[in-house]
DNA sequence: ACAGAAATGAGAATCATTCCTAAAGAGGTG
DNA sequence: CACCTCTTTAGGAATGATTCTCATTTCTGT
């Protein structure tokens, strides 16, 4: 395991949003001046696919990665942009007695106004 | 309304699967040969604005668009790529039930081997 | 210390999608 | 029909996130 890779990992674990690659870049940056963003999409991208990490589609905007890999969903407020986890316990039984082949994973993202959000807007 | 759009209309509305926009652009130039891209593009998106049809986001891909407002989900298989329309009818309230604020929207794609893939498997 | 393997940095390449602009088209009015 | 205005189009350039390439550097085991 490289200098640059326990950066990205240590600097994902810490985090309590849910960044993106350059997010993580230029944190990483901050510690290893010349890290390249190359090397943090590489990395995360083996880490998402060895599983140690999540990675997060949202439509019209850069992925997000996730340091929690118990299986969770998301929400994402339209107003600020925050991210937040979703506990649905029960949804992925619920998916596979509706449907009848092998799920392999499923990604729910859902699009809301946060509590924050709300209460200013009022 | 354009020749343009209702041709593009048109194809998705006759389409079985859940074309890209390329997909309906290369449908579209065997009866308008010199139709462009940016007006696939465009007018899909104009539509799937107002609501009359639906944009699909999957990792890796191109968006797929699809002609059922209904709401409902999709499974795409990992081996062929067909996507699948899926009933969870009490997803909607389950989110709502679970969360406590305002649902805008939200998608939840499955990751599976269909049937007709996993008989082939076998 | 040294050979071979793996990872990096820098930047080029990719690819879906959006943006730009001049030209074409549609609609309304007299 | 002729004119004007607003909208849409075609074509291509621009964008932006991500991946790829490859020469160089770093790691690992002996």
């Amino acid at each position: 395991m490289t200098k640059q890779q326990q950066i990205i990992r240590r600097l994902l674990e810490q985090s309590e949003t849910h960044p993106t690659a350059e997010e993580l870049y230029w944190e990483a940056k901050k510690e290893m001046p010349n890290i390249s963003m190359g090397t943090v999409y590489r990395n995360l991208g083996q880490m998402a696919e060895e599983g140690s990490i999540v990675r997060l589609h949202f439509p019209g905007q850069p992925d997000h990665y996730d340091k929690t890999i118990h299986p969770h969903d998301h929400a994402i407020c339209v107003k600020c942009g925050a991210i937040s986890d979703v506990e649905l316990s029960s949804l992925k039984s619920m998916i596979e007695d509706t449907l009848s082949v092998d799920i392999l994973s499923y990604e729910l993202n859902i699009q809301c106004v946060c509590n924050a959000c709300q209460s200013k807007a009022s």
